[in-house]
DNA sequence: GGTGAAAGTGACGCATCGTTCACTTTTCTT
DNA sequence: AAGAAAAGTGAACGATGCGTCACTTTCACC
């Protein structure tokens, strides 16, 4: 709602036509910037694009936000904060602790991957802006952070302390590295080049989590067989 | 040189007090604009702030290139390039091919960090700018995937080819986890939260690294030994 | 030492947005 | 129904910053 109301993206059991309308609009210009943003990056979007693909004019945009930087971060918000309720919501069910760790561990890969590649170019927008603004930075470091630890405290119940020594320097090194090529895997790589087979990345990139994660122990069994699943 | 001469970053021989002069300039505009790039970002870098940086005045700027995104690419590749000599002069003393296989990827990490510390705020805008510009985009994609066929290449001298099938697809993951790691390395994360131990994080890097590439074969010693070495 | 070319100057043109504000239209209230 | 309040309009303003250009200064060469 408009300024009186600071808090974000919240639309509540509006009572009068106008609340209502006002509560759409409102709802249509974040989209509206989302997707301008995420095709435009942030200097690129313009605020009167983004009030024109929301249906209505330049002021109407600045009755319900302050600045374009705002409308940004409301979007971040947004994008992140439904990151990461998807990641919940196809976590619990799985319910992790039933199966084996190595299993649990894919699933956990899976759903960041499918997590990046839904709304891929808003995030990369968005890493974009946090290496120059400060706010954003902010946000991404705050973001990140919550979820390494939580990966921390999911790897601690998943794999023996003495194999991983520090489980949140451990959690950073795994964020970075899916991050990274979950965003390749996103298919917004430049065409240039042999652009190798985003299936083999990602496949790499398992074994080597496997490999770190879930080492062969004693005298056991190779783990390099496992190549004939799938 | 001026635009009679279009290939960047030569200095030959100069012959006259003039030309002298006018490579000079050129130099010195080309570290004022690397110095207020990486200081201020693309889009907040202004021309005349690098001229005046450089000791000249805007118009001496628009002689010696064409556009502010010119120089930004010149810089560009002039750091690339410098990046990639400063690794290949430091890897080929150590002549990898004498000792064995894990310190001599030991040293390839260890050199990889230190290339992406020194000017780690420029590498930071240069990666943000490949996610908006396309040209940009075009040069990171052709160092990367040259830096990566190197890599597979050495991969493939260094570990044997069951352990790691696909070697390009592994230097992918690799360089891609390096690079992450190494930025946060480089301090230049935001000072909000615990900021674990980077010393701590590249250890788990170099963890990782090891167990993918030299797991632990047939029935043979633990690995996870190793953790007495300081 | 005089002339032409190259290096250098910096104020200004001009285009590009972000933001405002006087105004119209719509809805709520009494 | 009338007046008030909120939603919505869009032309215009102002700041910003890239790039130009008419001009001055410096050097090379005869």
């Amino acid at each position: 709602m408009p300024r009186t109301e600071p808090s974000p993206l919240l639309v509540r059991t509006t009572r009068s036509f106008k609340q209502r309308r006002a509560a759409a609009t409102y709802e249509a210009l974040l989209r509206a910037a989302a997707k301008v943003f995420a095709e435009q990056g942030y200097e690129g979007a313009q605020t009167p694009d983004i009030a024109a693909a929301a249906g209505v004019s330049t002021g109407a945009f600045y009755r319900y936000f302050t600045d374009k930087k705002q409308v940004f971060l409301e979007v971040l918000l947004e994008h992140l904060t439904r990151g990461r309720a998807g990641i919940e919501e196809r976590l619990l069910p799985e319910r992790l602790v039933g199966n084996d760790s190595r299993t649990a561990f894919d699933v956990v890969i899976d759903v960041l991957f499918e997590v990046v590649r839904r709304d891929a170019a808003l995030h990369r927008v968005f890493l974009a802006a946090s290496m120059s603004d400060p706010d954003v930075a902010e946000l991404r470091a705050a973001f990140e952070a919550e979820d390494r630890v939580r990966l921390a405290e999911l790897m601690g119940s998943l794999v023996p302390r003495d194999v991983v020594p520090d489980p949140e320097a451990a959690a950073f090194v795994i964020q970075a590295s899916a991050l990274e090529v979950a965003m390749s895997w996103a298919g917004l790589r430049p065409k240039r080049g042999k652009r190798l087979d985003e299936r083999e990345v990602k496949r790499a990139l398992v074994d080597m989590l496997h490999r770190y994660l879930f080492p062969v122990r004693g005298p056991a069994a190779r783990v390099a067989k496992k190549r004939s699943k799938r």
